[in-house]
DNA sequence: AAAAAAATTGAACAATTGTTTAAAACAAAT
DNA sequence: ATTTGTTTTAAACAATTGTTCAATTTTTTT
């Protein structure tokens, strides 16, 4: 029948590729419900049937993207926070440097789990390795800091300035606070400051 | 016709009321392609034909949704950011106290205005007092500082660490990160914390 | 009380959209 | 070459959904 798995593998892989291709884009500019079958179709230019010959329905299609995403991005971050050998600073530079690289070529990202995170989908629950996450060098490195206060707002705060702009990005450009070309120059910059303004709030 | 400005004003205003916070529910909660307008007049319970009786049409009503919205947002920071008396440190206070209560009581909020923000809709260039804001007190005290990096970064920042945790809020709770009786409380802490934060980022 | 205007209702319409089907085109195997 | 299996296509179906309409009820005006 359909993909990937199966014995012979002997299908053209393109057409199949470029649903996924197709769906992972609109998915994430429009997000589930702004999403027509007919505009991923249209984006992967083939044959409206073959999205469902391919992956059954539009739900189906949209948890393969889905599962897909949140398996790169825990994969990401696990990556990062496991590191025995790295301080905390450390590792928020790290993080710092991989999200905005990541962020700065699809801009559209941070929406799309935003999004689904608060439609009640919790994308990381059904995840395997969420635990993997939560137990992590990192979480063990912030629950051992001295502080007096809830070392949770360490994590909110790393990712609220990490990304927030992102999210903002539009207002902050139509409305001539930062330029355009701006931008990117403003979040590199963002990758050496937001470990040092971390570290400020620990040391 | 429909709505507020007519001159007799004889109209039964509940109904119309009842559709509009309805309206705000729902989409708020589900986005405008997420909407159906039977949700809507379910929400309101009122009959199907009303919304479009008294709001032409599902696009209009949003955009009278978005528009209250928009100001509301726009004139509540407008009085925090213009106040010539308060140090920017005070300002951030103000925010982070008035955003904190808002956000706590309609958590579907910051998602509904990220949404917008993403999908297009410039919501703020539109809107008339917006040059007010950029021109405000507070950023004039954010062009002030004396940091060596750009000063729009200490913008990010507050907002980032503002509006985050509420973004984020399903995945901090549903993973035992933060416990849902907790959440609350470490919101009110944050209300004195991220002005210490600010403060420690700029002095 | 009668007439006029406004509000409400249930039904239907029309457009959109996810899905299915049957036939055709294509590729692989015998 | 023929058969078999797979992929693609165009069309249609069925469900959803925004909108409209005609009739009824309610309210306001005269």
């Amino acid at each position: 029948m359909a993909a990937g798995t199966g014995k012979k593998e002997k299908r053209d892989a393109s057409t199949e590729e470029r649903i996924l291709a197709a769906a992972r884009t609109v998915f994430t500019k429009k997000g589930y419900a702004g999403t027509k079958v007919r505009d991923i179709a249209a984006e992967a230019d083939i044959n409206l049937s073959l999205v469902n010959y391919y992956f059954r329905s539009k739900e189906k299609l949209f948890q393969v993207i889905m599962q897909e995403t949140v398996q790169q991005l825990i994969g990401d971050v696990s990556r990062i926070f496991d590191k025995e050998e790295t301080s905390l600073e450390e590792k928020v530079g790290a993080l710092a440097d991989h999200y905005v690289n990541l962020l700065l070529k699809n801009p559209d990202f941070p929406l799309f789990l935003v999004n689904e995170i608060l439609s009640g989908n919790d994308i990381f629950s059904s995840h395997a390795k969420k635990e993997t996450l939560f137990q992590s060098h990192f979480f063990k490195q912030i629950g051992a800091l001295k502080v007096n206060y809830n070392p949770v707002h360490i994590i909110m705060n790393t990712f609220g300035m990490l990304v927030l702009p992102f999210l903002a990005r539009p207002i902050l450009q139509n409305n001539g606070i930062v330029k355009p070309a701006e931008f990117k120059a403003l979040m590199e910059e963002r990758k050496k400051l937001i470990p040092v303004w971390i570290k400020g709030m620990i040391g």
